[in-house]
DNA sequence: AAAGGTATTTTGAATAGTCAAAATAAATGT
DNA sequence: ACATTTATTTTGACTATTCAAAATACCTTT
Protein backbone atom coordinates (compact mmCIF):
# COMPACT_ATOMS: atom_id res chain seq x y z
CA UNK A 1 0.00 0.00 0.00
CA UNK A 2 1.15 3.74 -0.36
CA UNK A 3 1.15 4.76 2.46
CA UNK A 4 2.64 8.53 2.93
CA UNK A 5 5.49 7.02 4.45
CA UNK A 6 5.80 5.37 1.52
CA UNK A 7 5.57 8.31 -1.01
CA UNK A 8 7.87 10.17 1.64
CA UNK A 9 10.74 7.75 1.04
CA UNK A 10 9.81 7.70 -2.86
CA UNK A 11 10.16 11.49 -2.74
CA UNK A 12 13.14 11.78 -0.88
CA UNK A 13 14.93 9.07 -2.99
CA UNK A 14 14.11 11.29 -6.34
CA UNK A 15 15.52 14.37 -4.94
CA UNK A 16 18.79 12.34 -3.70
CA UNK A 17 19.72 11.07 -6.65
CA UNK A 18 19.31 14.31 -8.29
CA UNK A 19 22.57 14.87 -6.67
CA UNK A 20 24.30 11.43 -5.75
CA UNK A 21 25.00 10.48 -9.71
CA UNK A 22 22.73 7.40 -9.49
CA UNK A 23 22.26 5.64 -6.40
CA UNK A 24 21.06 7.17 -2.95
CA UNK A 25 23.02 5.49 0.05
CA UNK A 26 21.00 4.02 2.67
CA UNK A 27 22.77 7.34 5.53
CA UNK A 28 22.06 10.33 2.90
CA UNK A 29 18.06 8.73 3.01
CA UNK A 30 17.90 8.09 6.55
CA UNK A 31 19.31 11.40 7.10
CA UNK A 32 16.63 12.79 4.84
CA UNK A 33 14.27 11.18 6.29
CA UNK A 34 15.60 11.70 9.91
CA UNK A 35 15.47 8.07 10.87
CA UNK A 36 18.06 5.64 12.02
CA UNK A 37 19.84 4.18 9.22
CA UNK A 38 18.09 0.58 9.96
CA UNK A 39 15.12 1.61 9.94
CA UNK A 40 15.68 2.93 5.98
CA UNK A 41 17.32 -0.29 5.37
CA UNK A 42 13.88 -2.24 6.59
CA UNK A 43 11.91 0.26 4.46
CA UNK A 44 13.65 0.20 1.33
CA UNK A 45 13.62 -3.33 1.71
CA UNK A 46 9.98 -3.89 1.46
CA UNK A 47 9.88 -0.78 -0.95
CA UNK A 48 11.68 -3.06 -2.79
CA UNK A 49 9.44 -5.99 -2.01
CA UNK A 50 6.37 -4.06 -3.61
CA UNK A 51 8.45 -2.87 -6.79
CA UNK A 52 8.77 0.47 -5.85
CA UNK A 53 12.34 0.59 -5.80
CA UNK A 54 15.75 -1.35 -6.29
CA UNK A 55 18.05 -2.12 -3.70
CA UNK A 56 21.27 -3.05 -4.16
CA UNK A 57 22.45 -4.23 -0.64
CA UNK A 58 25.37 -2.14 0.65
CA UNK A 59 25.68 0.55 -2.01
CA UNK A 60 22.10 1.87 -2.28
CA UNK A 61 18.50 2.49 -3.91
CA UNK A 62 17.24 3.70 -7.36
CA UNK A 63 14.06 4.26 -7.75
CA UNK A 64 11.68 2.03 -10.27
CA UNK A 65 9.68 2.99 -13.23
CA UNK A 66 6.87 2.99 -10.86
CA UNK A 67 8.32 4.11 -7.84
CA UNK A 68 9.68 7.38 -9.94
CA UNK A 69 6.34 8.27 -11.45
CA UNK A 70 4.64 8.01 -7.42
CA UNK A 71 7.71 10.34 -6.76
CA UNK A 72 7.03 12.89 -9.40
CA UNK A 73 3.43 12.94 -8.23
CA UNK A 74 4.02 13.36 -4.77
CA UNK A 75 6.83 16.24 -5.24
CA UNK A 76 4.24 17.73 -7.97
CA UNK A 77 1.79 18.38 -5.09
CA UNK A 78 4.28 19.23 -2.76
CA UNK A 79 5.17 22.00 -5.08
CA UNK A 80 1.67 23.26 -6.14
CA UNK A 81 0.42 23.26 -2.87
CA UNK A 82 3.48 25.68 -1.96
CA UNK A 83 2.99 27.86 -4.92
CA UNK A 84 -0.87 28.07 -3.89
CA UNK A 85 0.06 28.78 -0.41
CA UNK A 86 2.41 31.67 -1.48
CA UNK A 87 0.31 32.91 -4.40
CA UNK A 88 -3.40 32.45 -3.25
CA UNK A 89 -3.27 32.52 0.53
CA UNK A 90 -0.17 34.64 0.80
CA UNK A 91 2.19 32.79 3.32
CA UNK A 92 5.70 33.43 3.78
CA UNK A 93 7.35 31.56 1.79
CA UNK A 94 9.59 30.61 4.63
CA UNK A 95 6.74 28.59 6.80
CA UNK A 96 5.02 26.89 2.92
CA UNK A 97 7.66 23.99 3.13
CA UNK A 98 6.47 22.44 6.16
CA UNK A 99 2.56 22.62 5.37
CA UNK A 100 3.20 20.94 1.86
CA UNK A 101 5.08 18.55 3.38
CA UNK A 102 1.68 17.19 5.17
CA UNK A 103 -1.04 18.23 2.15
CA UNK A 104 1.39 16.78 -0.33
CA UNK A 105 0.03 13.42 1.01
CA UNK A 106 -3.49 14.31 1.30
CA UNK A 107 -4.45 16.09 -1.75
CA UNK A 108 -6.27 13.91 -4.33
CA UNK A 109 -5.03 13.94 -8.10
CA UNK A 110 -8.43 16.07 -8.72
CA UNK A 111 -7.98 19.15 -6.23
CA UNK A 112 -4.31 19.31 -7.98
CA UNK A 113 -5.47 19.39 -11.26
CA UNK A 114 -7.88 22.29 -10.16
CA UNK A 115 -5.23 23.83 -8.34
CA UNK A 116 -2.80 23.73 -11.06
CA UNK A 117 -5.85 25.47 -13.51
CA UNK A 118 -6.25 28.08 -10.62
CA UNK A 119 -2.59 29.18 -10.34
CA UNK A 120 -2.33 28.94 -14.03
CA UNK A 121 -0.19 25.99 -14.39
CA UNK A 122 3.07 27.19 -12.93
CA UNK A 123 6.42 25.78 -14.03
CA UNK A 124 7.98 26.58 -10.79
CA UNK A 125 7.28 26.80 -7.37
CA UNK A 126 7.82 30.06 -5.22
CA UNK A 127 11.71 28.88 -4.40
CA UNK A 128 12.21 28.36 -8.23
CA UNK A 129 11.78 24.50 -7.96
CA UNK A 130 11.01 23.24 -11.09
CA UNK A 131 6.95 21.15 -10.84
CA UNK A 132 7.03 17.97 -12.94
CA UNK A 133 4.51 18.01 -15.04
CA UNK A 134 0.99 16.27 -15.00
CA UNK A 135 2.83 12.92 -17.33
CA UNK A 136 5.91 12.98 -15.08
CA UNK A 137 8.42 15.14 -16.96
CA UNK A 138 11.03 17.07 -14.79
CA UNK A 139 12.99 19.77 -15.83
CA UNK A 140 16.10 19.60 -14.24
CA UNK A 141 18.18 22.95 -15.94
CA UNK A 142 21.95 23.15 -14.63
CA UNK A 143 22.41 26.53 -13.52
CA UNK A 144 25.16 28.46 -12.00
CA UNK A 145 25.16 29.67 -8.13
CA UNK A 146 26.26 33.29 -7.41
CA UNK A 147 29.34 31.02 -5.96
CA UNK A 148 30.46 30.44 -8.82
CA UNK A 149 29.30 33.26 -11.91
CA UNK A 150 31.09 35.98 -13.26
CA UNK A 151 31.58 39.17 -11.32
CA UNK A 152 30.52 42.06 -12.59
CA UNK A 153 27.83 40.48 -14.88
CA UNK A 154 24.27 40.71 -14.39
CA UNK A 155 22.54 37.88 -13.27
CA UNK A 156 18.76 36.97 -12.52
CA UNK A 157 18.13 34.91 -9.41
CA UNK A 158 16.45 31.89 -10.92
CA UNK A 159 16.21 29.11 -7.59
CA UNK A 160 16.48 29.34 -3.89
CA UNK A 161 18.06 25.94 -2.95
CA UNK A 162 17.08 25.23 0.56
CA UNK A 163 14.40 25.15 2.49
CA UNK A 164 15.24 25.87 6.03
CA UNK A 165 12.73 28.88 7.43
CA UNK A 166 15.96 30.29 8.66
CA UNK A 167 17.75 30.26 5.59
CA UNK A 168 14.54 31.87 3.30
CA UNK A 169 13.81 34.42 5.71
CA UNK A 170 17.04 35.44 5.34
CA UNK A 171 16.91 35.96 1.81
CA UNK A 172 13.48 36.96 1.59
CA UNK A 173 14.39 40.11 4.22
CA UNK A 174 17.64 40.69 1.73
CA UNK A 175 15.08 40.81 -1.40
CA UNK A 176 17.09 37.61 -2.37
CA UNK A 177 13.88 35.32 -4.38
CA UNK A 178 13.43 34.38 -7.97
CA UNK A 179 13.25 37.02 -10.37
CA UNK A 180 15.53 39.65 -8.48
CA UNK A 181 18.08 40.45 -10.96
CA UNK A 182 21.86 41.51 -9.13
CA UNK A 183 25.41 41.17 -9.84
CA UNK A 184 28.23 40.29 -7.53
CA UNK A 185 30.76 43.09 -7.20
CA UNK A 186 33.21 41.47 -5.38
CA UNK A 187 34.25 37.69 -4.42
CA UNK A 188 36.90 36.86 -1.39
CA UNK A 189 37.90 32.99 -1.93
CA UNK A 190 40.36 33.23 1.15
CA UNK A 191 37.41 34.85 3.69
CA UNK A 192 34.62 32.94 2.06
CA UNK A 193 33.04 35.76 1.45
CA UNK A 194 31.14 37.73 -1.40
CA UNK A 195 29.43 41.15 -2.57
CA UNK A 196 26.39 41.69 -3.94
CA UNK A 197 24.65 44.55 -5.33
CA UNK A 198 21.06 44.89 -6.71
CA UNK A 199 20.30 47.86 -9.07
CA UNK A 200 19.07 50.02 -6.35
CA UNK A 201 20.22 49.37 -3.09
CA UNK A 202 23.07 48.53 -0.84
CA UNK A 203 25.67 46.43 -0.90
CA UNK A 204 24.60 43.07 0.35
CA UNK A 205 27.40 40.42 1.95
CA UNK A 206 26.88 36.90 2.00
CA UNK A 207 28.97 33.58 2.56
CA UNK A 208 30.25 31.25 0.06
CA UNK A 209 28.18 28.81 1.33
CA UNK A 210 24.84 30.39 1.45
CA UNK A 211 25.46 31.75 -2.05
CA UNK A 212 26.29 28.60 -3.26
CA UNK A 213 22.42 28.00 -2.51
CA UNK A 214 21.25 30.36 -4.79
CA UNK A 215 20.93 29.75 -8.52
CA UNK A 216 21.35 32.64 -11.29
CA UNK A 217 21.33 32.53 -15.09
CA UNK A 218 22.80 35.10 -16.91
CA UNK A 219 20.36 38.23 -17.87
CA UNK A 220 19.92 38.97 -21.72
CA UNK B 1 -0.47 12.10 20.58
CA UNK B 2 -3.23 13.81 18.81
CA UNK B 3 -2.98 11.59 15.43
CA UNK B 4 -5.71 11.55 12.24
CA UNK B 5 -7.13 7.99 13.75
CA UNK B 6 -8.41 10.28 17.10
CA UNK B 7 -9.06 13.47 15.57
CA UNK B 8 -11.64 10.98 13.38
CA UNK B 9 -12.60 9.47 16.63
CA UNK B 10 -13.72 12.48 18.18
CA UNK B 11 -15.38 14.44 15.33
CA UNK B 12 -17.60 11.84 15.52
CA UNK B 13 -17.94 11.30 18.57
CA UNK B 14 -18.77 14.99 18.27
CA UNK B 15 -21.56 14.48 15.32
CA UNK B 16 -22.99 11.19 16.83
CA UNK B 17 -23.72 13.37 20.46
CA UNK B 18 -25.79 15.59 18.54
CA UNK B 19 -28.70 13.36 17.59
CA UNK B 20 -28.12 10.65 20.31
CA UNK B 21 -28.86 12.77 23.55
CA UNK B 22 -25.51 12.86 25.68
CA UNK B 23 -23.96 9.70 25.69
CA UNK B 24 -22.79 7.81 22.05
CA UNK B 25 -23.06 4.19 22.03
CA UNK B 26 -19.73 2.51 21.09
CA UNK B 27 -22.01 0.82 18.26
CA UNK B 28 -23.03 4.07 16.68
CA UNK B 29 -19.36 5.17 16.99
CA UNK B 30 -17.99 2.13 15.75
CA UNK B 31 -20.54 2.03 12.75
CA UNK B 32 -19.56 5.93 11.95
CA UNK B 33 -15.90 5.16 11.65
CA UNK B 34 -15.98 1.77 10.16
CA UNK B 35 -14.38 -0.24 12.61
CA UNK B 36 -15.79 -3.45 14.73
CA UNK B 37 -17.36 -2.63 17.94
CA UNK B 38 -13.57 -3.89 19.79
CA UNK B 39 -12.05 -1.34 18.05
CA UNK B 40 -14.06 1.36 18.98
CA UNK B 41 -13.95 -0.01 22.33
CA UNK B 42 -10.32 -0.49 22.72
CA UNK B 43 -9.72 3.11 21.16
CA UNK B 44 -12.12 4.90 23.53
CA UNK B 45 -10.70 3.70 26.52
CA UNK B 46 -7.35 5.07 24.84
CA UNK B 47 -8.82 8.23 24.69
CA UNK B 48 -10.33 8.40 28.42
CA UNK B 49 -6.95 7.87 29.69
CA UNK B 50 -5.53 10.25 27.69
CA UNK B 51 -8.57 13.33 28.76
CA UNK B 52 -10.08 13.25 25.72
CA UNK B 53 -13.40 11.45 26.44
CA UNK B 54 -14.80 10.42 29.26
CA UNK B 55 -16.20 6.72 29.10
CA UNK B 56 -19.08 4.45 31.02
CA UNK B 57 -18.51 1.20 30.29
CA UNK B 58 -21.74 -1.19 29.02
CA UNK B 59 -23.22 2.68 28.38
CA UNK B 60 -21.01 4.66 26.14
CA UNK B 61 -18.93 7.99 25.71
CA UNK B 62 -18.92 11.64 25.83
CA UNK B 63 -15.97 14.53 25.41
CA UNK B 64 -14.84 15.94 27.99
CA UNK B 65 -14.35 19.98 27.12
CA UNK B 66 -10.42 19.01 25.83
CA UNK B 67 -11.77 16.69 23.66
CA UNK B 68 -14.84 18.80 22.26
CA UNK B 69 -12.32 21.55 21.64
CA UNK B 70 -10.28 18.96 19.50
CA UNK B 71 -13.81 18.13 17.90
CA UNK B 72 -14.75 21.20 17.14
CA UNK B 73 -11.11 22.32 15.64
CA UNK B 74 -11.34 19.15 13.09
CA UNK B 75 -14.84 19.97 12.12
CA UNK B 76 -13.94 23.51 11.48
CA UNK B 77 -11.31 22.55 9.02
CA UNK B 78 -13.75 19.90 7.09
CA UNK B 79 -16.05 22.11 6.67
CA UNK B 80 -14.03 25.33 5.82
CA UNK B 81 -12.12 22.87 3.20
CA UNK B 82 -15.63 22.01 1.95
CA UNK B 83 -16.37 25.23 1.22
CA UNK B 84 -13.36 25.76 -0.23
CA UNK B 85 -13.38 23.44 -2.81
CA UNK B 86 -16.84 24.07 -3.84
CA UNK B 87 -16.40 27.67 -3.81
CA UNK B 88 -12.93 28.34 -5.48
CA UNK B 89 -11.62 25.00 -6.95
CA UNK B 90 -15.54 24.46 -8.56
CA UNK B 91 -15.97 21.16 -7.15
CA UNK B 92 -18.76 18.59 -7.25
CA UNK B 93 -20.42 19.35 -3.95
CA UNK B 94 -21.06 15.45 -3.66
CA UNK B 95 -17.11 14.93 -3.78
CA UNK B 96 -16.22 17.25 -1.56
CA UNK B 97 -16.97 15.33 1.69
CA UNK B 98 -14.44 12.51 0.70
CA UNK B 99 -11.65 15.13 0.02
CA UNK B 100 -12.30 17.15 3.04
CA UNK B 101 -12.37 13.49 5.09
CA UNK B 102 -8.61 13.76 4.38
CA UNK B 103 -7.66 17.19 4.07
CA UNK B 104 -9.05 18.17 7.81
CA UNK B 105 -6.02 16.57 9.40
CA UNK B 106 -3.28 18.34 7.38
CA UNK B 107 -4.92 21.69 7.27
CA UNK B 108 -2.87 23.78 10.07
CA UNK B 109 -4.66 26.31 12.36
CA UNK B 110 -2.84 29.35 10.12
CA UNK B 111 -3.28 27.84 6.75
CA UNK B 112 -7.33 27.53 8.46
CA UNK B 113 -7.19 31.24 9.18
CA UNK B 114 -6.17 32.14 5.72
CA UNK B 115 -8.91 30.22 4.02
CA UNK B 116 -11.45 31.56 6.12
CA UNK B 117 -10.72 35.02 5.17
CA UNK B 118 -10.19 34.15 1.82
CA UNK B 119 -13.83 32.45 1.71
CA UNK B 120 -15.30 35.61 3.62
CA UNK B 121 -16.11 33.74 7.08
CA UNK B 122 -18.80 31.86 5.96
CA UNK B 123 -21.57 30.67 8.55
CA UNK B 124 -22.08 27.53 6.44
CA UNK B 125 -20.49 25.12 4.20
CA UNK B 126 -22.13 23.78 1.01
CA UNK B 127 -24.32 21.79 2.59
CA UNK B 128 -25.59 23.77 4.79
CA UNK B 129 -23.79 22.54 7.54
CA UNK B 130 -22.75 24.76 10.34
CA UNK B 131 -18.91 25.99 10.78
CA UNK B 132 -17.81 25.89 13.94
CA UNK B 133 -16.42 29.46 15.14
CA UNK B 134 -12.62 30.04 16.18
CA UNK B 135 -13.78 30.04 19.22
CA UNK B 136 -15.30 26.98 19.38
CA UNK B 137 -19.06 27.61 19.32
CA UNK B 138 -21.42 25.96 17.04
CA UNK B 139 -24.85 27.06 15.81
CA UNK B 140 -26.90 24.67 15.55
CA UNK B 141 -30.12 25.21 15.34
CA UNK B 142 -33.58 23.45 15.29
CA UNK B 143 -35.21 23.18 11.71
CA UNK B 144 -38.34 21.58 10.15
CA UNK B 145 -37.78 19.33 7.16
CA UNK B 146 -39.37 18.36 3.94
CA UNK B 147 -40.90 15.56 6.01
CA UNK B 148 -42.42 17.22 8.76
CA UNK B 149 -43.34 21.06 7.42
CA UNK B 150 -46.48 22.37 6.72
CA UNK B 151 -47.67 22.07 2.90
CA UNK B 152 -48.75 24.48 0.88
CA UNK B 153 -46.48 27.22 2.51
CA UNK B 154 -43.52 28.73 0.92
CA UNK B 155 -40.23 27.53 2.53
CA UNK B 156 -36.16 27.62 2.07
CA UNK B 157 -33.95 24.49 2.00
CA UNK B 158 -31.10 25.55 4.56
CA UNK B 159 -29.17 22.27 4.77
CA UNK B 160 -28.99 19.01 3.58
CA UNK B 161 -27.62 15.83 5.85
CA UNK B 162 -26.33 13.34 4.03
CA UNK B 163 -23.08 12.91 2.78
CA UNK B 164 -23.18 10.30 0.41
CA UNK B 165 -22.39 11.46 -3.46
CA UNK B 166 -25.73 9.15 -4.42
CA UNK B 167 -27.84 11.55 -2.43
CA UNK B 168 -26.27 14.94 -2.72
CA UNK B 169 -26.12 13.82 -6.65
CA UNK B 170 -29.69 13.39 -6.99
CA UNK B 171 -30.02 16.99 -4.71
CA UNK B 172 -27.96 18.93 -7.06
CA UNK B 173 -29.87 17.26 -10.13
CA UNK B 174 -33.11 18.36 -9.19
CA UNK B 175 -31.92 21.65 -7.52
CA UNK B 176 -32.79 20.94 -4.49
CA UNK B 177 -29.47 22.75 -2.77
CA UNK B 178 -29.37 25.61 0.02
CA UNK B 179 -31.20 28.44 -0.96
CA UNK B 180 -33.68 26.97 -3.12
CA UNK B 181 -37.30 27.89 -2.29
CA UNK B 182 -40.29 25.87 -2.83
CA UNK B 183 -43.32 24.52 -1.22
CA UNK B 184 -44.60 20.90 -0.78
CA UNK B 185 -48.10 20.27 -3.07
CA UNK B 186 -48.91 17.00 -1.38
CA UNK B 187 -47.75 14.50 1.36
CA UNK B 188 -48.89 10.84 1.58
CA UNK B 189 -47.99 9.05 4.81
CA UNK B 190 -49.54 5.77 3.59
CA UNK B 191 -47.21 5.34 0.53
CA UNK B 192 -44.41 7.15 1.86
CA UNK B 193 -44.51 9.86 -0.55
CA UNK B 194 -44.25 13.66 -1.30
CA UNK B 195 -44.42 16.35 -4.13
CA UNK B 196 -42.78 19.44 -4.05
CA UNK B 197 -42.67 22.54 -6.39
CA UNK B 198 -40.36 25.00 -7.01
CA UNK B 199 -41.53 28.25 -8.01
CA UNK B 200 -40.90 27.56 -12.00
CA UNK B 201 -40.46 24.06 -13.07
CA UNK B 202 -42.28 20.53 -13.07
CA UNK B 203 -43.35 19.08 -9.59
CA UNK B 204 -40.69 16.65 -7.61
CA UNK B 205 -41.60 12.87 -5.93
CA UNK B 206 -39.10 12.58 -2.98
CA UNK B 207 -39.65 9.51 -0.79
CA UNK B 208 -40.85 10.26 3.00
CA UNK B 209 -37.11 9.36 4.44
CA UNK B 210 -35.08 11.69 1.52
CA UNK B 211 -37.62 13.81 2.38
CA UNK B 212 -36.17 13.92 6.19
CA UNK B 213 -32.68 14.96 5.15
CA UNK B 214 -33.55 18.13 3.69
CA UNK B 215 -33.94 20.68 6.40
CA UNK B 216 -36.14 23.77 5.28
CA UNK B 217 -37.28 26.97 7.00
CA UNK B 218 -39.88 29.32 5.94
CA UNK B 219 -39.25 31.96 3.89
CA UNK B 220 -40.25 36.17 5.08
C1' DA C 1 48.12 -8.28 5.11
C1' DA C 2 46.48 -6.51 9.51
C1' DA C 3 44.12 -2.89 12.01
C1' DG C 4 40.69 0.74 12.37
C1' DG C 5 37.06 3.34 11.02
C1' DT C 6 32.65 3.91 8.66
C1' DA C 7 28.42 2.50 6.54
C1' DT C 8 25.00 -0.91 6.33
C1' DT C 9 22.32 -4.67 7.82
C1' DT C 10 20.29 -7.61 11.26
C1' DT C 11 17.90 -8.57 15.42
C1' DG C 12 14.75 -7.79 19.06
C1' DA C 13 11.50 -4.85 21.03
C1' DA C 14 8.12 -1.04 21.07
C1' DT C 15 3.77 1.69 19.58
C1' DA C 16 -0.61 2.66 17.11
C1' DG C 17 -4.33 0.77 15.15
C1' DT C 18 -6.92 -2.93 13.59
C1' DC C 19 -9.77 -7.61 13.25
C1' DA C 20 -11.69 -12.22 14.61
C1' DA C 21 -13.68 -14.60 17.81
C1' DA C 22 -14.76 -15.72 22.51
C1' DA C 23 -16.61 -14.00 26.94
C1' DT C 24 -19.66 -11.24 29.37
C1' DA C 25 -23.31 -8.15 30.55
C1' DA C 26 -27.72 -6.10 29.78
C1' DA C 27 -32.21 -6.05 27.78
C1' DT C 28 -36.27 -8.49 26.15
C1' DG C 29 -39.95 -11.89 25.64
C1' DT C 30 -42.64 -15.41 27.49
C1' DA D 1 -37.81 -16.28 36.70
C1' DC D 2 -35.48 -18.45 32.52
C1' DA D 3 -34.03 -18.53 27.92
C1' DT D 4 -32.93 -15.80 24.00
C1' DT D 5 -31.18 -11.90 21.59
C1' DT D 6 -28.26 -7.92 21.34
C1' DA D 7 -24.49 -4.84 22.68
C1' DT D 8 -20.11 -4.43 24.67
C1' DT D 9 -15.74 -5.89 26.24
C1' DT D 10 -11.76 -8.90 26.34
C1' DT D 11 -8.18 -11.62 24.36
C1' DG D 12 -4.85 -12.91 21.03
C1' DA D 13 -2.93 -11.99 16.77
C1' DC D 14 -1.43 -9.11 12.80
C1' DT D 15 0.58 -4.94 10.03
C1' DA D 16 3.24 -0.74 9.54
C1' DT D 17 6.74 1.88 11.27
C1' DT D 18 10.21 2.96 14.27
C1' DC D 19 14.58 2.66 17.52
C1' DA D 20 18.64 0.65 20.06
C1' DA D 21 22.22 -2.02 19.83
C1' DA D 22 24.86 -5.80 18.01
C1' DA D 23 26.78 -7.96 13.85
C1' DT D 24 28.78 -7.60 9.49
C1' DA D 25 30.79 -5.84 5.34
C1' DC D 26 33.52 -2.62 3.06
C1' DC D 27 37.10 0.85 2.88
C1' DT D 28 41.45 3.18 4.18
C1' DT D 29 45.66 3.51 6.07
C1' DT D 30 49.68 1.75 7.59
MN1 LIG E 1 5.67 14.57 3.37
MN1 LIG F 1 9.77 24.61 -2.78
MN1 LIG G 1 -11.07 12.34 8.60
MN1 LIG H 1 -20.62 19.30 4.60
Amino acid sequence: MVTSTVENYLKHVLLLSEEADDLVSMGALAAALAVVPGTATTMVKALADGGLVEHQPRHGVRLTDEGRSVALNVLRKHRLVETFLVNVLKMDWAKVHQEAERLEHAVSDEVLDRLDALLGHPGTDPHGDPIPSRQGKLRSQVYATLATCATERRFRIVRVTDQSPEFLQFAEQNGLQPGTSLRVTERNLAAGLLTLRKPAGRPIALSLAAAGKILVEPEK
